[in-house]
Parts: C-alpha cells; sequence; structure tokens
DNA sequence: AACTTATTTTAGATTAGACTAAAAATATAC
DNA sequence: GTATATTTTTAGTCTAATCTAAAATAAGTT
C-alpha cells in the first residue's frame, strides 16, 4: 500500500505526463501539487526508490508500469466516487471534485467493484472523462477542443478540461451539459471569440472558454 | 478540522468512558489503540492542549464538550457507512468494519446529511447500534446483556458488542440476526452456559457468547 | 513503614512530509 | 563564449506520530 501523499504525487505526474507528452519537470510536479520544488524533489527521489517512477537528476521524471498502475487506480476510483456522488446523492457536478479527492484513497478492492456494480458500470465520469476499468484500461475518446473547430462545425459536448466550481457553474448558467449539441456559429480570428449555437439559444464565448470545452464532431 | 489519529483517539476514549464511567486509564487506550502507553500519553497531552480531553497527569482522562462532540460525529459517519455498505452494496454485516474505518474520516458535512437521507435516515447500524442525530444525540435503548438474563425470560436480539469477523460468523452460521427472538431456556450456575431456543432450534451457548448479545426483553 | 510491583510519564530517537536558504546545473542573452 | 537568469537539487530545520529505555508515581504486601 502506497501513503496518501504518494498516490496523490503519481496521479499528479500521470496527468502532466498525458498532457505534455514525455519527462515531467519538477516545477510542474510542484505547481500542481501546491508546494515547493524542494518538497517535490524530496518525494519523487523516494518514488524512485520505490521504482515508480524513473527519475534523472535535472532531466525530468516519467512514471514506471507499476507507478502507472497505481495513478490509474486512483483515478479510476476519483471518478467511480464522482458518479456515486452525481447519481445517487444528487450533488451537482461542479461540488464532487473535493469530496472525490478524500474518497479516491480508500483501500479495499471489494469496495471499489461493488460500487461499480450498484453505479451499473458507468464509462464516464460526470464531466466526460472515463473511467478506467478494473485492469486499468481507459477507453480512448477521439475528441477535440471546441477552440479548434472552425465556422459551421458542429459536435455534441463530451468533456471538459477545467473542472473547477466557477467554470462548471458558468455552463450550468447557460444550459450547457455533458451531451449538449453545440455548433460553431462564427469565429474571430483577432482573439479567438466565438459564437457558438446551444438549442434555441446563441451566445457569445471567449477562446479561455472554448479551450476548455472538449467536442466530439 | 482534526487530524485522523486525534478522531480516533477522541473515539477510543468516548467509547472506554462509556463502558467504566469515569477517567480512562492511559494504559487502556494505549491498549485499544494497539500503541505503547507512552504514544497514548504523549497524544493525550497534546489533546489537552487542544482542550479536546481533560487530564490530570497519573489520574486519567475524560473528554470535555467539544471531545465528546467530535468523537460522535465520528461515530455517526462510521455507523451510517456501515448501513450504507450493507444495505447498499451488499456487503455482510462482519464484513464492513475496516472499511468504515476509514470512511468514518472523509471530511463534509453535506456529504453526511445527503448520505443519511439517501439511506432513509437509519436510527441504527448493521450490528444494532444507535446512529447519533446530527445534534450528537443517541437514542438510549434499554437493552440487557443475554448472561444476565434468567431461564425462561424471553426477548429480541438488538445489538452485539463485538464485532469481529469470527463472532458474527458463528452468530450467522446459527440464524441468530438482529431482531431475532431468543429465549432462554436454561442456564449453568457453575460457568454461566446456556440453552437458548432461536426460532424452531435450541443452541447450547458459553457465557462468553451470552455477554455479547444484546437483549430487549 | 519499607519493599515490591504495576502503571504512567519523560527523554531521546526515528520517519514521512513539509519548509527556507543556499548551492549546483542548465538555459538564455549578449 | 562568458554573464545572467531560471530551474533543480541539497542541506538543514520543523511537526505529527510513533518507538524504546529509563525515571517517576501509585498501589499492594508484608
Ligand atoms: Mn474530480
Ligand atoms: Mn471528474
Ligand atoms: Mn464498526
Ligand atoms: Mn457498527
Amino acid at each position: 500500500m502506497y501513503t496518501r501523499a504518494e498516490e496523490n504525487y503519481l496521479k499528479c505526474i500521470f496527468h502532466l505526463e498525458q498532457e505534455h507528452k514525455g519527462a515531467v519537470a519538477t516545477n510542474a510536479i510542484a505547481q500542481m501539487m501546491s508546494t515547493k520544488a524542494s518538497s517535490a524533489t524530496d518525494m519523487i527521489q523516494r518514488l524512485a526508490d520505490k521504482e515508480l517512477v524513473s527519475y534523472r537528476r535535472y532531466k525530468g521524471t516519467t512514471l514506471t508500469k507499476e507507478g502507472i498502475a497505481v495513478a490509474v487506480a486512483v483515478i479510476r476510483k476519483h471518478r467511480l466516487w464522482e458518479v456515486f456522488l452525481v447519481e445517487k446523492l444528487n450533488f451537482q457536478w461542479d461540488e464532487v471534485h473535493e469530496i472525490a479527492e478524500q474518497l479516491e484513497h480508500i483501500q479495499s478492492e471489494e469496495l471499489i467493484t461493488r460500487l461499480d456494480k450498484f453505479l451499473d458500470h458507468p464509462d464516464y465520469d460526470p464531466h466526460g472523462d472515463p473511467i478506467p476499468d478494473k485492469d486499468g484500461n481507459i477507453k480512448k475518446t477521439e475528441k477535440k477542443v471546441l477552440s479548434e473547430m472552425s465556422k459551421s462545425q458542429h459536435g455534441i459536448l463530451v468533456g471538459v478540461r477545467e473542472t473547477s466550481g466557477e467554470f462548471l457553474q458558468y455552463l450550468d448558467k447557460r444550459n450547457i451539459a455533458i451531451g449538449t449539441k453545440i455548433k460553431v456559429l462564427g469565429k474571430e480570428f483577432f482573439d479567438g471569440s466565438m459564437i457558438i449555437q446551444v438549442k434555441k439559444e446563441q451566445f457569445f464565448i471567449s477562446k479561455k472558454i472554448a479551450e476548455n470545452l472538449y467536442i466530439q464532431v
């Protein structure tokens, strides 16, 4: 078994490795973990001792096979618990992340097996992120960022990048949710802002918003 | 917020104080926490600094008002989660304690409020122990230990003292569960053993077993 | 009352995980 | 290609929670 801190670092490194492909910088880890670079170095070296990451000083960090397995198992638990909170306890999708951050560390294989069954084996969490299966396989969905789409293209919202309360509430206010059909009516080259059609309504959205919406075309 | 260790010590002291009425010995705490007396002393002194217990060296420990509130809140969470595990995830009553020991430390008022509602505001956990309400009130049930009952008295099983897997499985094997009607057919003065009637069957039970069954007459 | 035993506390060490400040390595600029 | 800036690591300190060994207090016995 690994400690809470170890699990959190591994999850963090996993996400950073996904994003930028290749070794992860110590500063990036420290920043995502809201800690100092020296603390991150310390933990990275302990993880390397346990062969959960491979690490060469000044060169960055990557997860080993075992490190990936641990990270993915934690992500599976996090997302299953988020589904539970939204589907069974009627939380809003912007309220569940903090609680799932705690629940993801509960240690019990059997619990997760039963929770998965109780939830009827969901494929995606409330934010549209895929739930890894028991063996750590993650369903790869070909989605693109809304900001990369061009005028008159359309698709459905399948995920969000940001999961902060403010952002999710922004979407709620405009009735934009996972599964909502979105069409690009216009795009401004100067600042990347867009006019989009959502159901019967049209909205102006900034590039920053568009960059945080994943669309399946 | 208090640490996991602090919460566990407070819960432990609460239970010991219930049992023996009066200040709790350091050794008793150390034993229940599976740790050394010196470690217990150390934690007790920290809890005293935070005014969660009142403590006079060599004289023992009692919970303060705040200490009781924290302990009872943890017990409430523990028992609600046990109900969830048995009622919703179909665990057996002897399988839930370890997992609840972890879940009881999840920090979220809202989560517990919603869980309580989801479970339809249960009054008792799977072992027959009362679930404290939001304000920390615990329903007092007048129950007696089976070993203190005499020949030809009867009642229903409302709780168990021991919650080890072995003991609960022993009961399962004999179809004895919370709610089961039990009648004392005979009692041996020499060793306190009994013959009891459970439904259509009769069993011989030792004093040790009888001491761990709570009956409502 | 003095001796013996059991309980409890103190002293000192250890580990995980964090911090600050300083040193070392790498990257960027002229 | 040397100087400056940025990134990363090391060195040393801190706190929570644990331990062992030793000292202090309380309880029990003659
Ligand atoms: Mn989340
Ligand atoms: Mn999510
Ligand atoms: Mn329990
Ligand atoms: Mn219980």
